[in-house]
DNA sequence: TATGAATGAGTCTTCATTCAT
DNA sequence: AATGAATGAAGACTCATTCAT
């Protein structure tokens, strides 16, 4: 991204990294869009290149390959949704609505393609990317530990209450059956975190422990 | 038509199914096998062939193509996951051990080759396979529902714990990493599920939170 | 066909034959509705055996390969052509009639599955069997030769006559448009031989010489 | 987009097409090649592009498959056809010499490659392509009846000289055998013609009976 | 004679990637 | 930087034919 350091002024990169900017957006969306309309089995770098408008030599000035157009996304995705979530719940007390907010927050963010999401996070997981795809969890987590230093949420703990929230969620937009709506969806997940806290051993006498609601993998 | 005519009638073929079996199976066996060691990147019908020891044309006596390979597979996982789970919990009194049992049967699903289960189940799921996907939850339920009248499991908090249930097994089964082990992680599921289940209003004043959701899928 | 000699009766081969016989008839049906409904291209020695309710393996017992079965239809129908053409200008002489019921026949003969007749004698074509193609033709026109020993055709003006019947008729029932019926059809092709006929230098007076109609290729 | 910034803004895509033509050439110039030497039982897309000189994927990147570019071949040949039939009979008189010509310019466009108009044009028959396969005559035959206003050629006289005309010559090359040389084969064609169109009922009183039907077909 | 499971060479076709312009 | 024609390895699938029973 950046061999050829020009020497001459500092703002006439500017336009540059701008039209690069606008062209991995082009990517980007195009490759969602036919993910989303056509499947994954439908999407071919060829294709994703006309889509966005670019030619073939273009997207893999970008990409070296398929796969890493797929990883960014998942990268960027993951990035978008820990800072999603953090923002939910920033600002806020110890005091019930942060996990509610968290929540809510979280099921935000599987309601956007939900199918392009499934297929980015699978290639960024299929490439060994898991621990990445752990990070933006643990982060959240911290944040939370910070704000409620008397919680023992031990390893295990953490770990079922976020895959928890998150497989309930993915599943809920995966079947796109009958199933709970939106709203109560969130109220379940909040009566289950909430459930779940209130029966860990507590370093104190604090009422209502909230949770980590990361878990924004997948 | 001649030489070797067989004692019965009944039996006559049954050398043949019984080949057809072994066929099928060596060629469930490869496709596992090509998906745990080399990844679904790298698993091909020739490949499967000659992993089989049979040859390409034979293959496609028996399936008509790749995909129709693995939904085989996956229906017969996930008719033996009924049936494991429902053996768990058969003769089994609504005495708590019937979430634990229902659990720890889930989390031995996940134990055997879950790079395969994945990659099954998600073509399974590609093909719009859905519904069969999450018929032996459904019918688990049914089971579980029988066993305690009082429990008034709405839908939604049957999707909810179902799904939670196996949204954890899964990542504990996927996110390879410093986890929690099998025994804890079937101590905090049961905790998850009878917490959540104790606060779901009750119709009555049994005590004990009844109810595995079990949910097979995935 | 007669490897096995064996040593008793006679008419016990019989029941064979007759067998045998409804067998190659069975294949040969077989393979004409194949063609016939699904085209050429769909046709396979699996397709025939099956439709013709045998085994695979009972249909190369009669044929060494596919092309033979195609060949051995159109040298069938070759046959049958032949006899068929004799037989409706046997008995009559050089009336004029005999021209027209020549071509009338000729016409019948495509009524029946065009496609299929189309199919089977460019595969007899393509095996160079060319000469075979031409020699019922021929044999006709000795016939008719006899019959008008007054009419020097020669060799030209015989090819000439006779691939043009064949030509207009292949034509008529290969483009299914809304071109002549079969009444004028007839009418027309009467009217083109005699009309080609009457230019032709005559060895003699006689009026109406008529042609040979023949021409039973493809 | 630089270094040879060809003259002209119109050239700049030229040389690609001139490469494009010349690509097309080779495609259909080696497919003629496998057809004409080892025949159509031996065209496959794999040696067409080995013997065009080109990758195989930059023959399916001009045509998406096999029977393209055969249909392709033919429509060309078809256009061809029509255009020296009409060349050949352009400016001449409805003096008996345009039979001739249009004869003698069907004849000529059968010596050319046989085998390989019969292969291509029965792959564009099968595909269901009858109706441009005879546009070409029909287009020919509105010339004639341009020139010839007093002679009532109806469909079925048309149909008739036409498929006549195309009838034997095809025979003629098809059949390789003792039969009529190149010359001897117009002298009979125009009698052949000559001959119908005389018995034609005519509108008035013109004494040289006209038309070529040309029949470009097959 | 009949059977039909098994064979595997042969084809078609796709698509990630390169590179000359 | 951008282009897009060209590449060709790779993979899905077919079907004529064989042969053990």
């Amino acid at each position: 991204m950046s061999r050829k350091v020009q020497s001459t002024v500092l703002n006439r990169r500017k336009p540059t990294q701008a039209r690069a900017r606008a062209t991995i957006e082009s990517i980007f969306e195009a490759t969602a869009r036919i993910i989303d309309r056509e499947g994954i089995a439908a999407l071919n770098t060829n294709r994703i290149a006309e889509r966005a408008g670019i030619s073939i030599g273009t997207l893999y000035e970008y990409y070296p390959n398929k796969d890493a157009i797929l990883i960014a996304m998942a990268r960027r995705r993951l990035a978008e949704d820990e800072s999603s979530v953090r923002q939910a719940i920033s600002g806020l007390d110890d005091d019930g609505s942060l996990v509610r907010n968290a929540i809510r927050a979280m099921i935000a963010l599987h309601v956007h393609r939900p199918k392009v999401r499934r297929a980015i996070m699978a290639v960024h997981l299929a490439n060994g990317l898991g621990s990445e795809h752990v990070k933006p969890v643990q982060e959240i987590a911290q944040v939370i530990a910070e704000r409620n230093a008397q919680l023992p949420l031990s390893g295990a703990s953490l770990f079922v209450v976020t895959r928890a929230v998150v497989g309930v969620v993915r599943a809920a937009f995966e079947e796109r059956s009958q199933l709970p709506g939106t709203d109560q969806l969130e109220e379940e997940l909040v009566r289950l975190v909430q459930a779940y806290l209130s029966t860990l051993p507590r370093a104190n006498t604090v009422d209502v422990p909230p949770s980590s609601p990361s878990a924004l993998t997948g």
